[in-house]
DNA sequence: TTGACACATTCCTATACAGGAATATAATAT
DNA sequence: ATATTATATTCCTGTATAGGAATGTGTCAA
């Protein structure tokens, strides 16, 4: 077998440079492709392809209006990416150390 | 051009489920090889194989132990991916908000 | 109805796996 | 030296891209 299709989960379809700048940009504010043309510098197709993978996912949503599709972020799609990494946090800065702590300490107190 | 090498960052690297395994198991824990195999039930070639990939791009570091090699997760090579996928975590729970009050209460009261 | 505009889809190709099977390498024990 | 243990590497193959070029589809305007 080849690798996990692209489609498959968030985790491979972020996997894709070109797909994380597509959700960066789209941020908070639904956009239309053209717009996210001009905005990425890339060709039509190309942004046309990359949403269709983020859309199977269901990382984007799809809005049409007129002859434009807009599009925004499906923010809790990225939910399992981030409990998944998050647990690891504690090991490179020392803000979850504290926090544990005075969490351990709040315990103990209570 | 095809996809972008698993060895090319964390994000590709942990796109494979069987690789997020790997780095679950190993967790805090170091681990050998066999320990790995016996853990997650796969044959040895296939955990080597994903160790390597894990080791090329940075998530896990070796040491030799007579015939052994001891791995152990390398996690802030995760970083990338938890920096990048922090910022939409508000869009679908405000615990995050809550915790910034506090740490920047803390702050101040320091 | 004919263009023009906005966007999607298809076709093509080079590339890179992941898994299985077999084999190679390194270190220890006998 | 030889066997055994622990692990890595090589070879093979089917599959799935990502990017470029060309074309298709749907919607609005004159």
């Amino acid at each position: 077998m080849a690798r996990t299709p692209t489609t498959y989960d968030p985790f491979n379809a972020v996997a894709e440079p070109k797909r994380r700048q597509v959700l960066e940009a789209l941020g908070e504010k639904e956009l239309s492709v053209n717009e996210l043309v001009e905005l990425l510098g890339w060709n039509q197709p190309s942004v046309s392809k990359h949403l269709g993978v983020l859309k199977q996912v269901g990382l984007v949503e799809e809005r049409r209006v007129g002859r434009q599709r807009m599009y925004r972020v499906n923010a809790e799609r990225l939910k399992p990416i981030f409990d998944w990494v998050a647990p690891f946090e504690k090991y490179w800065t020392e803000r979850f150390e504290r926090l544990d702590t005075l969490l351990e300490k709040m315990k103990k107190e209570k």
